[in-house]
DNA sequence: GCGACAG
DNA sequence: ATCTTGTCGC
């Protein structure tokens, strides 16, 4: 698929969220997004020893799956190094560039990006499905596993239930319960998409797993990358 | 000031 | 993210 040329790469957080302040009007946010999309892709990375500093080995990941079989389409893999050390509201400058590598393999161009991690639920609402919504242009939302910034009430116990995920006043989010009595996932809005329709599309890709398929099958595509 | 902090 | 044994439940 087509993905835009990478910015300047940062040196220093500072340089990071200067990055981040600059793309953020780059944002479609008003946009409703894909209630049905033909294809979805899910993207993850894993790392081989310590995640915590610049040059670990990683693998990137991505995945695309029929959205109505849930069957795979196209995968690509691509291996690299951590490009930046992790920190907490810059953690998409660590896997950006071999994830960019990874989409640009693909022949594919999916209508949906699903991203690990967070989207406008971030300390300066540009997580890593912004950043990657800007670059490629295509719809993306976020999923994470624990929560980031905001606060939240428990969603109620059944699949389906949600609860607002709050952050200076504003909606960034949604808590959402893919499972019953099992615990929620944090969706958020990437770029090009509401966030009702984000949730739906979240709900259609967790028939039987707390995470989204895409993610799952990612996460293993990323990991035997690592090993074999 | 202190602690918490996506992956 | 990754390092790791056993254990409870469908």
């Amino acid at each position: 698929m087509e993905v835009r040329d990478l910015h300047a790469w940062p040196s220093t957080p500072a340089e990071a969220e200067a990055i981040q302040e600059r793309l953020r009007p780059m944002l479609e946010l008003d946009a409703p997004g894909p209630a049905k999309p033909r294809t979805v892709a899910g993207l993850d990375v894993s790392y081989a020893g310590d995640g915590g500093g610049t040059g670990t080995r990683l693998a990137a990941a991505v995945v695309v799956l029929d959205s109505a079989t849930l069957h795979v389409v196209e995968e690509s893999v691509a291996v690299g190094t951590a490009a930046f050390p992790y920190v907490p509201g810059l953690f998409a400058f660590r896997e950006l560039p071999t994830l960019l590598e990874a989409l640009r393999d693909l022949k594919t161009t999916p209508d949906l990006l699903v991203c690990d991690g967070f989207g406008v639920a971030h300390p300066r609402r540009f997580g890593l499905a912004c950043h990657l919504g800007v670059l490629t242009g295509v719809p993306t939302i976020g999923v994470g596993k624990t929560a980031f910034v905001g606060a939240y009430e428990p969603p109620g116990r059944r699949r389906g239930d949600t609860s607002p995920l709050l952050d200076g006043g504003q909606v960034v989010g949604r808590v959402l319960r893919t499972r019953d009595d099992v615990k929620p996932v944090f969706v958020s809005v990437g770029h090009r998409t509401d966030l009702d329709t984000a949730c739906r599309n979240v709900l259609d890709l967790t028939p039987g797993y707390r995470l989204p398929e895409t993610t799952r099958r990612a996460d293993r595509l990323s990991r035997d990358a690592l090993s074999g």
